[in-house]
DNA sequence: TACGTTAATGACTCACTGGTCATTAACGTA
DNA sequence: TACGTTAATGACCAGTGAGTCATTAACGTA
């Protein structure tokens, strides 16, 4: 009777690649790609080194999955969220934030923004494909909301792309916060907390008297 | 006669460290610390990776080194600029944030908090120097400028800490969004346009009825 | 000019990790 | 139960890069 036996091994062929993209992704966002070990990667979806290899060809190949993967059914789901959608503009803005945050920021997904902040320059064509697949396609989401609340005359008239990118920013930065300098601090600020004195600024900062003054 | 002759040496003790960390600053940012080489940071500052080693312990305390020096000076001055500001709260606050991008956005400083982004987790003690020493710092200067046009009437009554970070947020994705995505796909967004925006949206979400219904 | 101090160099070591592959064993099937 | 297929393993290899140190040469001084 060996002291300690290896554990038995299971055959899980179906399994295998999800489980390895997850247990990446979380290393992935912790550390960033270069500091992250293939090694550490396998241990954690609980499989050898060598079985990663059977379904990646490369470091390189399961970085690209994982971001492959990782927000576009996110966005799918918001995009339906978005086209069923009845309120007024203003309404949809909230909801889209507040599907933002159910979808995205409360999941393991949270932390490929910073991901690819911390790597787009490392790889470029991942970055490609993540602004053409997931920011393009968020942006579009939070444009045709502005657009519509502008036409309606329920938002004041201004340029649609920048403003876009000033109401995503505390959405984004919230989750990015999470996943770096608030993670070595233990000062947790309340989510929705930020999220509702994000809406509350906006609220007041779109809305208004609808002369589109430049 | 040598066909090619190393380039005779130079002794230049005193400029040396802030060479090596100008370099590192850079290759840091774009790289990453684990993806960064000595050799390169050291080729980048025109010398080789012994002399780096004649300033520095360690690769880590040259990062420890980067981080540092970074903004703590542009920060004093940003203190400066808004102890002597004497216009209304609402000007403070575009003051502040004029003169972080001229003071940050605009020099090599700006891939700081992109590094620290992606490093924090990997270094907690850096994280816990940057975050007392900048982010609170930063924090406090906004924060004064927002309490004082509560105080005065000038805002509505919110939460301050919770609304410095609203605040901030589009200001530091701006610049992290150019150190990161941006420097791969050549869209080149206009800062100040984007600033700008950001300043029109908060004069609305900001000021108003002044009775301070949460 | 000759000499001593020390800044600068770059060849070297060695630990580490991405990637490979011969061997092992789980599982379905006859 | 016996056997064949193939998922899974982990020892191994090779390239890389952090860190070292004996040697070199720049510069100030006598």
């Amino acid at each position: 009777m060996p002291v300690s036996a290896a554990p038995p091994r299971k055959r899980r062929k179906e399994a295998r690649p999800s489980e390895l993209t997850a247990a990446a992704l979380e290393l992935f966002v912790e550390k960033g790609f270069a500091a992250t070990r293939l090694e550490d990667i396998a241990v954690r979806a609980g499989v050898s080194k060598g079985t990663l290899y059977l379904y990646f060809d490369s470091k390189e190949a399961l970085f690209k999955a994982v971001i492959q993967e990782g927000l576009v059914p996110a966005l799918a789901e918001a995009e339906s969220l978005a086209a069923g959608h009845a309120g007024s503009a203003f309404e949809l803005l909230q909801a889209l934030i507040e599907g933002w945050w159910r979808l995205v920021g409360e999941t393991r997904y949270s932390g490929i923004p910073k991901l690819m902040i911390a790597e787009s320059r490392n790889f470029p064509e991942v970055a490609q494909f993540y602004y053409e697949n997931v920011v393009q396609r968020g942006r579009a989401l939070f444009a045709a909301a502005l657009q519509r609340g502008m036409d309606s005359g329920e938002f004041r008239r201004r340029d649609v792309a920048t403003c876009i990118d000033v109401i995503i920013a505390p959405v984004l930065m919230l989750i990015v916060w999470r996943h770096s300098l608030a993670h070595c601090l233990l000062v947790q600020q309340e989510p929705r907390t930020y999220l509702a004195m994000h809406l509350d600024l906006l609220r007041q900062g779109l809305l208004g008297d609808a002369t589109g003054s430049p």
